[in-house]
DNA sequence: TGTACATCAGTGAACGCGCGTTCACTGATGTAC
DNA sequence: TGTACATCAGTGAACGCGCGTTCACTGATGTAC
């Protein structure tokens, strides 16, 4: 086995596993058998399984924030961009995740899993690692969604901005059973970047819903 | 130890260690050593640890589920009531949620997490047995949620019903962490209910979303 | 060109540990005659 | 009223198992002189 290609099979199959189990779920023994290479080949290359799992992470996020942070930079130099234009600021970042995920798609759908796991399971080195690793391009995109919602107070904002977080992490996060299930009831397929144009409106209503009760 | 009175201190102990750290991560000896009893008391009363976990979500729902079919019992029968009052039909289900974790509202948190980890952890068996024993009531919920939105399609509906699904369970199932964070940047705290009362009128605009792009 | 040594990816076997579960047993309470 | 037996909640200790990690080792490749 050629160098290297031992650490990339190792993190092929631990993006997949994880994914489908939960990282707690999901043994070295199952990584390392699935990726056909020894079992302490994960703690050669990687150190321990936290360190495993940060670096699945690391190899999905690392390029994403630099695209981001990219188009971020087209947005803020555009004259001609309307600021306020929700629709389009929503649009930047689900092009730009869809993008990333590069040859397949299924990336992103894997990727959401894992963030959703992050944040459900117990693995609050993982959000600290996401935080310190990558927070300031998520920071920046925060703050052109404030100038693309003027009219909202800074309370109603906070809570809208993890409104639409949830219901977007909680889609894409189950986007292939919620796919099979759409296709059984409704006789149609739907693929992710499907999905993606469903919510987005609805991400656009929820957020600018009128204020005041 | 009174009869009964040993049960009923596992059931409280799982409940707060399952929704603190997930299933996986909880064991047996932590759950035996919080509640003060014998470690072989768990599988003398339930079994096992799996039927141990449905009997924490069993406590929960049934009560729960009770009071909702009452509730839209009382809807329909309400010749009154408008049935496309979509604001009164979700208010109808947050109230019954929170009056149903009884003498505090913590109990609605804990519960919210320990469904997030269902859907999230490896735990089929779990999702299998909450739609087997309480599918009918949420089934009729949906139905009138359908009657409430006339002017959608099947596949708007299908999805934009997700969507509110997936705000509300991470909006709950993290209310506490998100509370804290809202204190910390705003100054001011914020109970469950006014998380649910900023959340409903989202939830209805995005589901009324003009349709058609 | 040849030899000695260093580096490095990978290996096989074992380590100690905490897990869920099992089992023989206890001691208190209730029931039958 | 007294004795024998059954029931039941609970116990203490051990079971086998799979886990993440460690460690001494191998064999191929690169480097120094």
């Amino acid at each position: 086995m050629a160098q290297k290609e031992t650490a990339r099979s190792i993190l092929d199959a631990a993006e997949e596993l994880f994914s489908e189990r939960g990282f707690a779920e999901t043994s070295l023994r199952n990584i390392t058998t699935k990726a056909d290479v020894n079992l302490a080949a994960v703690n050669y290359h990687f150190g321990s399984k936290k360190a495993l799992i940060q670096a699945v992470f690391a190899r999905f996020l690392t390029p994403f924030v630099a695209e981001l942070d990219t188009a971020l930079n087209d947005w803020t130099k555009n004259k001609d961009a309307d600021p306020t234009d929700l629709m389009a600021l929503l649009r930047l970042l689900s092009d730009t995740a869809l993008r990333s995920g590069a040859e397949r798609p299924e990336r992103l759908r894997i990727f959401m899993r894992l963030l959703g796991l992050a944040y459900s399971q117990g693995q609050g080195h993982l959000r600290r690692f996401i935080r310190v690793e990558y927070g300031q391009v998520f920071r920046r995109y925060s703050e052109l969604l404030s100038e693309a919602t003027p009219e909202l107070s800074h309370e109603d904002r906070f809570w809208r901005f993890h409104f639409m977080l949830g219901a977007t992490m909680f889609t894409l996060n189950g986007v292939d059973s919620l796919s099979a299930m759409a296709e059984h009831d409704l006789g149609k397929a739907t693929t992710t970047p499907d999905v993606i144009e469903q919510l987005l409106p609805f991400l656009a209503s929820g957020l600018q819903s009128p204020v005041g009760s």
